[in-house]
RNA sequence: GGGGAAGUGGCGGAAUUGGCAGACGCGCAUGACUUAGGAUCAUGUGCCUCCGGGCGUGUGGGUUCGAGUCCCACCUUCCCCA
């Protein structure tokens, strides 16, 4: 027998696969199709575990569906627009171009070693011009159906980038790339309407996608219903508010303007100017979190200026506060002090006046000089007018009938309308960067604006481009690029913000059908088989991104008619087009981290000097934990955090010791040869990202190297509930290892030659036993494949090898059941170890390839057990068993079980109150 | 503060969805084979035990013949949003 060498068997079959184009897709309309699609990676430079846990699994199911009989197609791209890129160019020197492509090269060498079915004819990069000419014909084409818009806007800045940056960018008023602040600015942008597709992304109607998800996306939408108003100032000028509580407005004492908004000017009084101007200032200096969080104390300017209540005609005094965001619904609002607590909060601060408008049923009067906090639960309307004693709910919207009162009300008097709200802002696209799509558009002489027309298209990215270390793009200093004739022959300007990277992989999944198709962004051909995506896996970190756009972007096709020809070749081919666009993937499936694994510190003994508490050691050692010399004086315990050469030492009972290791200080640690010095001492590691700071990052190549891809690959799948995640253990490989090592051997030892004869066992019951597991393994795997359990469906597998390993020096071997059991091991090991289940196959005389067999077939009747074990309950406990025939009948089940031994003694002559029989499991005595 | 997910042996994790808790694997223990063992093989492994049994799925209650699973309250962790 030869040795199990994966180092030489996966690069054979790999090539083998890839000469023979085994997983070409192509379309068939005779076949099923799946279109199977992981989230394309951007090409930072290295394949990570992260890549491995998110890439394999998918293939292993991907390979399953086509052993299921299904043209399967699995593709592969790079997302390889985006900052990391220009960076690299500005800090190293590199164009982006050159360190993007290198990447890529070296990403491609990494993914074929996964042994995955990508089809790479397919492969499609979004920074190729041939690509990004369709990102940029979709721009134009949104452009003209009025679906993208310049606009004027509140826009995150990032001084440090250079760039503005959209909301799901910004964490905490910080960078989510580089942590470094981001500030608040007004500038003109390119933006999609979002808010358009709004109502209908909140039907997931057609889709099976996770729940947390959905709600995420509900929740990031922020539909609210409620009216807009319309005051006015004393001066006539038209104040616009939204309110999801139409019912309070008479309880709305004063109206607070977003610092920003433009009527701020209008209204303000001579006496007030500088105190409003210097509030202005320091509130664009603040970013969203900042000013809205909850906990501060609020702040706030008067104008001097007075509105004019619509609905009962006070005059209420206008401030300006910057928990109003000019960019959340109208910019200012109506402030119902008595039953908003913000509003509440304010009016204190303030000493403004508190009106309560709803009265809750079993308290006192509400009474708004005494009032400690604002009520926001039902009660009835009260100081209202004529509405006073309208009921009110805990419901929102319509449902609340004082809200649908008053909506009847403002309506017929004219003083407001219904509308409904979103806390979803309109898609800001416009980047300041150069490594990205470039708009395709022309700033006029005349001042308008103009696309570029198709046949010009692509708009490339110059290539001669420098880099300035201030960050700013290129693109606004290359002349070549910048001038540009107009349709009317003038000179004009081009664009050159380019645009959000999310833009780019919003539609990937269409250019991977044809990624070399001229004539439009995809064939409509490929389209009308492939579409849409049925299975889509990816991290659940995009939940309110790629996943919010890519859904917005299908829509915005459709309506903009790019599918019709599309439509008109499934009508063709008998397939209803009807919903087949609205949404891009019908399933979604998240997966979860890989976490680095906990990392016990060193245990160390120190000893030195005590300045205070803390110990300025001159010889610290590294001993084995506990390992306490007797009577030792100083410090010891486990290294729980190092910072240069201040050590936290923890003895164990939580009282931490600071250690000051001293300059000269010798170190001592027994593992590490030679001398030895404090960055040398470990500490100790929670269970946490992996980060190459930390120290905890696994290697993926290293671990290829050393146990071959279907180990990690399966490891992968074995370890962790795929959609959890969870901490790398670096021990647990080795079960994995012995699983394939196991199979390796159990094949060759029992059916390595094709040519032995085939014996007819004596003994039928082994041959049954043989039969009864493997019927039983294919059904427990296909489930869980099917389901995403992918370490369920390998536990399944090493039981079934444990099974078939303890039947093997029986004579059940070589007789044909057992050849077939060893061939559906092998058929149920290939997609999740595809290298080495094909190596078998061939030794097992199998037909090429593996991969083109179909998958087994369960049979539950074969699968099922003729003896079966019946649990015998006495009030819910169990006090026996019985061995029974798997169709035992109800009677006799429950008369054997009153006849047990240990149940006559626990009824102890008394008579069971009640006995219960649950079909092939138990029989539960009542007493 | 709001919303969501989760909490099961020493560890990763199973449990036909209300029916034998702990599948499978790691680790550990004992033994075998070995010049050696971070290899391999065999057996065992939830906890306690007076060896009868008792207790066990974050805590406390509830529903049920029966609860890891359903309901209520609480605690802890993680994620999303403010």
């Amino acid at each position: 027998m030869q040795d199990y060498k994966p180092e030489e068997i996966e690069p054979k079959w790999q090539n083998r696969w890839e000469a023979d184009k085994l997983y070409r897709a192509e379309v068939d309309w005779d076949r099923p199709k799946h279109y199977a699609l992981t989230m394309l990676p951007y090409p930072s430079g290295d394949l990570h575990i992260g890549h491995w846990f998110a890439m394999t699994p998918s293939d292993a199911r991907a390979r399953f569906m086509r052993m299921r009989g299904y043209n399967v197609l699995f593709p592969m791209g790079f997302d390889a627009f985006g900052l990391p890129a220009e960076n690299a160019a500005i800090q190293r020197n590199i164009h982006p171009a050159k360190w993007t492509y290198a990447n890529i090269e070296r990403m491609r060498t990494q993914m074929r070693s996964m042994g995955n079915m990508f089809d790479w004819e397919r492969e499609a990069v979004s920074s190729d011009p041939k690509y990004y000419k369709w990102t940029e014909w979709f721009f134009k084409t949104f452009y003209e159906n009025g679906l993208a818009f310049r606009g004027e806007a509140m826009v995150n800045w990032s001084p440090t980038l250079q760039t503005v940056l959209a909301n799901e960018q910004v964490i905490d008023g910080k960078d989510e790339r580089t942590g470094q602040p981001v500030i608040q600015k007004m500038m003109t942008q390119w933006f999609f309407r979002y808010t358009r597709y709004a109502d209908e992304m909140l039907d997931f109607s057609r889709i099976d996608w996770p729940e947390p998800i959905k709600l995420m996306q509900e929740n990031w939408i922020g539909r609210s219903e409620g009216a807009r108003v319309i005051f006015h100032t004393e001066d006539g000028d038209e104040i616009e508010i939204y309110t999801t509580r139409p019912d309070t407005l008479w309880g709305a004492t004063f109206m607070v303007l977003a610092p920003e908004h433009p009527l701020v000017e209008t209204i303000t009084t001579k006496k007030q100017k500088k105190a409003v101007q210097a509030y202005r200032e320091q509130a664009a200096s603040m970013t969203e979190i900042e000013r809205t969080g909850e906990n501060r104390e609020k702040t706030g300017v008067f104008t001097g200026g007075y509105a004019i209540n619509p609905v009962n005609e006070e005059h209420i005094p206008i401030w300006i506060a910057d928990y109003v965001m000019i960019t959340y619904g109208t910019g200012a609002i109506m402030a119902v002090p008595a039953h908003d607590q913000r509003d509440f909060e304010f009016a204190r601060q303030f000493d403004l006046t508190i009106t309560p408008v709803i009265q809750p049923a079993d308290m006192d009067p509400l009474d708004g000089e005494t009032m400690d906090a604002s009520y926001v639960g039902p009660g009835e309307m009260i100081n209202s007018g004529m509405l006073d004693g309208t009921p009110v709910n805990n419901e929102k919207g319509r449902k609340n009938p004082s809200i649908a009162k008053v909506l009847d009300w403002l309506e017929e008097k004219e003083i407001g309308k219904e509308a409904v709200n979103y806390r979803l802002r309109d898609w800001l696209v416009s980047r300041q960067r150069y490594w990205g799509c470039p708009i395709p558009m022309i700033h006029r002489a005349d001042g308008e604006m103009e696309a570029v027309p198709d046949a010009e298209l692509p708009v490339t990215l110059p290539d001669d481009v420098e880099f300035k270390p201030t960050g700013q793009s290129p693109l606004t200093y290359h002349e070549g690029f910048l001038n540009v004739t107009d349709s009317d022959g003038n000179t004009g300007r081009r664009e050159t913000d380019t645009m959000d990277t999310f833009m780019c992989s919003s539609w990937y999944h269409y250019r991977y059908l044809s990624p070399d198709y001229d004539a439009a962004p995809f064939d409509p051909e490929e389209a009308a088989y492939w579409l849409p995506v049925d299975v889509y896996t990816g991290g659940a970190e995009h939940a309110t991104m790629h996943l919010l756009y890519t859904r917005w972007f299908a829509r915005a096709m459709r309506d903009t008619g790019v599918f019709e020809e599309t439509a008109e070749i499934m009508r063709a081919h008998g397939r209803d087009p009807e919903g087949a666009f609205d949404e891009p993937m019908l399933m979604l499936r998240n997966q979860g981290q890989v976490l680095g694994s906990e990392q016990a510190g060193d245990y160390v003994i120190a000893q030195g000097s005590f300045d205070g508490s803390r110990l300025l050691a001159e010889h610290v050692k590294v001993i084995e934990p506990g390992a306490v010399p007797a009577g030792f004086d100083g410090v010891f315990g486990e290294i729980i955090r190092r910072t240069e050469s201040i050590l936290h030492v923890d003895p164990g009972d939580g009282n931490m010791s600071i250690v000051e290791v001293q300059e000269n200080a010798t170190v001592e640690i027994p593992e590490i040869e030679g001398e030895n010095d404090v960055n040398q001492l470990r500490q100790h590691l929670e269970i946490q990202r992996m980060s190459k700071s930390k120290g905890n990052v696994v290697n993926p190549d290293e671990l290829v190297a050393e146990y071959g891809a279907d180990t990690v690959r399966a490891y992968l799948m074995f370890a962790f509930d795929w959609q959890k995640g969870g901490p790398w253990d670096p021990q647990g490989i080795k079960g994995v290892v012995r699983w394939i090592s196991d199979v390796w051997t159990l094949v060759h030892e029992t059916a390595a030659d094709p040519t032995t004869d085939h014996v007819e066992t004596q003994n039928i019951k082994e041959v049954i036993s043989v039969q009864r597991a493997m019927h039983q393994a294919i059904i427990k795997v296909t489930k869980g494949i099917e389901t995403f359990s992918f370490n369920t469906a390998i536990a399944a597998q090493m039981e079934y090898k444990n099974t078939l390993q303890k039947l093997k020096n029986s004579t059940v071997i070589y007789t044909t059941e057992w050849r077939e059991a060893i061939r559906t091991m092998l058929l149920l090991m290939a997609p999740v170890a595809p290298h080495v289940a094909e190596e078998l196959w061939e030794r097992v005389g199998g037909d090429y390839s593996i991969h083109q067999q179909a998958w087994p077939e369960g049979d539950p009747q074969l699968a099922a057990e003729d003896e079966i074990t019946i649990v015998v309950q006495i009030n819910g406990k169990v006090r026996d068993k019985l061995t029974v025939p798997a169709d035992v009948s109800e009677d006799i089940a429950k008369e054997q079980a009153l006849a047990s031994e240990t149940v006559q003694s626990h009824l102890d002559g008394t008579t069971p109150k009640k006995v219960i029989y649950v079909k092939g499991r138990l029989v539960n005595i009542v007493v």
